[in-house]
DNA sequence: CATGAATGAGGGTTCATTCAT
DNA sequence: CATGAATGAACCCTCATTCAT
């Protein structure tokens, strides 16, 4: 038992270990620009010992996009139970907790949105693709959630509360992507923190209803 | 003579007719998703054509970006020479600039971003991921000029301008892409303009000093 | 009739002016190194326009490969001629004649030897190997006969005379193309005539019986 | 250990295997006429195993080459060796380390020569062509230390030893060559050994000087 | 007669994936 | 469990050749 205990979890941090190379490389290079065998070398193993781990390469990239999905989902179900329940407080938190999830894994982050986003969908199966859309939808639905709160609470003017959910969520991808697309070119660092904070507050300033500001 | 002017004229008609089944071609796929068969296909040619004109894939991709960047950064210009000075008025010209350009060539603008996503990025050589950037660079600093202009008339807040520019171009990308990649599973259609348009709002309210309001 | 006469004349021009082309171009980059639109380009006309001329690229090869050994054979021929009928004088006048179509036109002649020798054989069809062939052969028979004649007389040693004859001729591609390849790395020129002189008075010095040497 | 050694063994003999079948296919077709499909199907395996042990078709040409040269080279290193130390015996012990090289593995010699026809020269990369010269140059300068050694000792009339080097060299190989290209028509076979024969000797007897033949 | 435009056939090379050890 | 070896399926691109003008 014990050992089979301790088989099971070397086998789940070989997994781990598989998982971090692939979210690197694949960061590095795109998903048709990296080769399985790029992510072995990184992992310090054979590519055919990757293969025993994960079906193929979509399903390696499939993996590590679902388990960002579900750390951001994680994340946002977690404001709920902010105790201070005031809806601009809601989106405080929200921000805050988009930018935490930035500082700690900025890579868990970029491949979220990166991966959604960019043409390596177009690689996916349809389950998986089905499968991470789900998810995002789940995590647009929450924030959209927190809109609602505001705009029932006659804070926030009447807005479609999908479609800010949606504007938060593209902003946030875009100016992920973008950054790291500057980032290649004159590298810039910890820049992004900045422009999203201002981002945010505009939006945020824009949504609560005039006579609603102290 | 005039028969040369209509060779001539045949010619580019080709060229386009390629630049065409390219973008949509590489729009679906991306670009290593795409091979030269299917674009030659959707052209109706056969592959080796393709390279009378084009010296190969990479540079077929090149036009295609820099040509919707020209497109996008003649606009822009002419954002300029609206009578109209009030800043909200040039903003507001800027939305509306945006927005016709992708009712009137979505695949144009969809390019334009979607080509600047990193993933893509990867494959092209260096020269031409360094025009594309100067070209992108060219437009934030026409956005950002937009937004000093409000700031030095004293009817925006103290913000950093390029961090605006940045803003207001990330999120127009990223809706862009968010609303391609919505479409592609449940197909729902011609949400962007009205998304862009609330985004757009929120934004600019929020950028818009209390004391300005009217 | 005058008038279909300067036709011919020309036509006879361009063929030429596409052969001239096709020497340079095939000895400089090999056969299949060759592009039709190579030769086209130092002929001055357009790709399709050589196919008026010659039926393929390998037929243009294999004219121009008779045509050199048309001359030599000619050559070779002319040297029954030589007044003068000891046989040193006949092999003193064969090294001289291939000095000269070197000197003459050293392509010429590199092609013969060249184009017999290497690879490029590989690549034509059977009737044109045949007769080149049967050209060359021609050759060797002349010179045998020249040392046969020596024999004969009672001056040269009982040899093979066809074995010397291949021996001249190897010895003389040889030299040539060695030479040719020393080029293409260190640039020396006018080497080869010096070289052959030698080669040729070593052997024919090793030819003449021992008590026919004055 | 053992395993490993044997695995070592294997990967080495794969190799070679690969050489062999690439030496007859580049012979009996040239570089460019040859495909890597040809050579692995002379090897029985795919293409794609081809690349496992040679960087690229070039790369597999060039070992080929080198090798060859380098077997030459060791061989006319061995003859200074010889106890004998008549200029004469030097000579002698070229030729027929020459012919045994050829009896031995006529493949190999003949690719030797071949292979340094200017023709495959054109498609090989500079680097290869300058290492395949090195090697050359070297085998000639080792033939023309023999000839010196006779001049020296006052055997061989004043000639210029490296031209006298590249005769023989040229000789052996515009022989090989003109042999196998006759081959190629009548096959007649086994001709080579003594029409060199004969031309060496022929040349040989020229060289040496008149009063000191006995 | 000359040519520009078009193409089909083929070649080199890469890489995800499998399998025997 | 881990891996080295092998391969088939693509893909990009070149080029000899044809054909309509």
């Amino acid at each position: 038992m014990g050992i089979s205990d301790r088989k099971q979890r070397e086998k789940e941090e070989r997994r781990r270990q598989i998982m971090n190379a692939a979210q690197t490389t694949f960061l590095a290079k795109g998903f048709s620009g990296t080769t399985v065998e790029d992510i072995a070398g990184h992992a310090e193993l054979s590519p055919s010992t990757i293969y025993l781990y994960f079906k193929n390469k979509e399903e390696l990239y499939g993996s590590l996009s679902l388990q960002g999905l579900g750390f951001l989902l994680k994340e946002l179900e977690g404001i709920n139970d902010v105790p201070d329940d005031r809806p601009e407080a809601k989106l405080t938190a929200l921000k805050e907790s988009l930018q935490n999830l930035y500082k700690s894994n900025p890579l868990l982050l970029l491949s979220v949105f990166h991966f959604q986003t960019s043409e390596i969908m177009k690689d996916l199966s349809d389950n998986l693709v089905a499968e991470i859309k789900k998810y995002s939808t789940l995590a647009i639905r929450h924030i959209s959630k927190f809109i609602n709160y505001g705009i029932n609470q006659g804070k926030f003017k009447q807005v479609n509360p999908t479609a800010v959910a949606d504007i938060v969520w593209s902003m946030f991808s875009g100016l992920l992507i973008w950054e790291e697309s500057k980032r290649a070119l004159d590298s810039e660092k910890q820049y992004f923190e900045k422009t999203f904070d201002l981002a945010f507050d505009l939006l945020c300033y824009g949504l609560i209803k005039e006579n609603q500001r102290k």
